[in-house]
Parts: structure tokens; C-alpha cells; sequence
DNA sequence: CTGACTGCAAACGTTTTGCACGGTA
DNA sequence: TACCGTGCAAAACGTTTGCAGTCAG
């Protein structure tokens, strides 16, 4: 979808540098604050850690961006959509989004907890095809 | 089991400061360096955080402890035991082990990916009964 | 025009490091 | 005794905050 509407929608003013982190978030899927940083300032060679930050936050109170957390790596940040799992290559890193059903699973789980169960964070680790090569 | 005998299985020298946190690690289940650090305070009124730090960290090393990364939450760190999930009440923090089985979702998802699977990391979110009730 | 956003600098909380001393094996 | 662990202080990070100037709506 467009940046500039996307942006629009969670009523959050349209400037350039959150045109271009909306862009890179579209591009690359996940991306670390550190990651973010370098690929701005291509664009914007004074842009500010703060100002990423005060995005990236304000974004994610908005319900706009998703905090992804991953064990023994830097937490990333994605587009949100619908509830999904993710699986990641501890040897280069890669992260990819996957559609698994958990709701056998879930009712399992809420069974024998007892729990009102309102969201999940499933996350894989292990090599990918390409490193499995090398 | 016995902390002493779990320490010198890998390798570490038995210090107080150390039997200690293995005991609260036993008891309490799981437990984050802050949380830590208080109880510890109890019976080391001088202990110091990095003495904290540079235990755990070793113990991670290890394989001795794992670090359960929680969204919204500090880390905890809890001690190794076969592959579980987790869930946390997002009221009061509590959080349990539980027991799934993943295994058809697991090779599933090896198939879809042809990634080799390492291991994997499930934590649900939700409210427990205790607190439901208030 | 007004309020929100940016960038800078400083502050803050957390984690790590270096060192001298003390304790474990 | 030799080495490792502890505690202290300082340093290194990552993240947040306050402020003055600028920009989007």
C-alpha cells in the first residue's frame, strides 16, 4: 500500500523521513532501529536517533507497527497484519514471515490454563536453506 | 536438585553468591537481574549487579540457563529444561511453563521453509484466572 | 497560524569492563 | 598456590527527554 496513505490512515502527519521509514519497513519487512538509522541517512545525513525512536514508538502505540521479539538478537519492528509466526536464520539472519494454524493449539492451551488468551509470539530459529549450502 | 551438585556439573566454582541464585532460580521459576538483585540483597547486603550480570551471563554460556525474552516485559531467565512455551498474564506478570506439542506444526513448517529447526520460542499472552476474577 | 515533527544535547537506565582484593579448589 | 569470583567504580550502550527552530495541515 501507499506510504503517504498509510500514514494518513493512523491520522500521523506525512514527513519525508516517516515516508521513507514506512518505505523501508515495505521493503525489508523487518528492520532493527539500528538498521533503520544507517539506511536514513542515506536520504537524511543529520537524521536523529530520537526522531527514530519517537517514530517508531509512536507508530507502535498507534497499533501501526509491531514490535518483534527475538531471542539473542536485536528486537525488530514490522507493518502489522494479521497474527503470524516468524522463523529466522541464526546464521545470517534472516527473517521471514509464516502462516501456521495454532488454534488446535490455542484451545489446548486455553483448556488446561485456564487463561483468556489474547495474543501469541511464535517464534522459530534455524538455518536456512541458503546457509545450510555453504 | 541439589544447586551445589548442578553447579559443579558445569563447571563452576560453588560460591554463596552463586548456590543463591541457583536457589531462587529453583524456587521462583522464573526471574529477571532486577528481581534478582533484591532477593539476593537479603542475604548479600553488598552484593554488587555486576557480579548479577557476570553469573548469568556465564550460566547462559553454558547452557546452564535460558533467557526468556517476553514481549512488553524484562527478560527472565529461568534454568534449562526440555523445549516448553510460556504464557504470561499481562495483569500481574505471572508467568507459567506449559507443556505443547508442536510437533506436526514443527514439520510443517520445515516443510513450507526447508529450514533446519533449532528450536523455537512460544510465549502466549492473556489474563490468568486470578485475575479474571477481580 | 498552530500544533506537531525534527535534530541536537543532555539525561537516564541497563549492561559491561577493569582492577584490587578475597575465596575456592 | 593459582586461578577464579566478588565488589567497586567507571565506562559503554541503548533509549528517552527537553528544548529551540521548522514544517505540515
Amino acid at each position: 500500500m501507499d506510504s503517504q496513505l498509510l500514514l494518513q490512515q493512523f491520522h500521523l502527519k506525512v514527513t519525508p523521513q516517516r515516508l521513507e521509514i514506512v518505505n523501508l519497513l515495505q521493503i525489508k519487512g523487518h528492520i532493527s532501529i539500528e538498521d533503520l538509522f544507517v539506511f536514513l541517512q542515506n536520504k537524511f545525513p543529520s537524521i536523529s536517533l530520537a526522531t527514530i525512536y519517537k517514530n517508531i514508538n509512536k507508530m507502535c502505540q498507534k497499533g501501526f507497527l509491531s514490535e518483534v521479539k527475538i531471542p539473542d538478537t536485536k528486537n525488530v519492528y514490522e507493518l502489522t497484519k494479521e497474527d503470524h509466526a516468524h522463523i529466522v536464520c541464526t546464521q545470517c539472519g534472516t527473517i521471514l514471515d509464516i502462516d501456521i494454524d495454532i488454534s488446535t493449539t490455542l484451545s489446548d492451551v486455553k483448556n488446561t490454563t485456564k487463561f483468556n488468551i489474547v495474543s501469541s509470539s511464535v517464534v522459530f530459529e534455524g538455518i536456512c536453506p541458503n546457509c545450510m549450502k555453504i
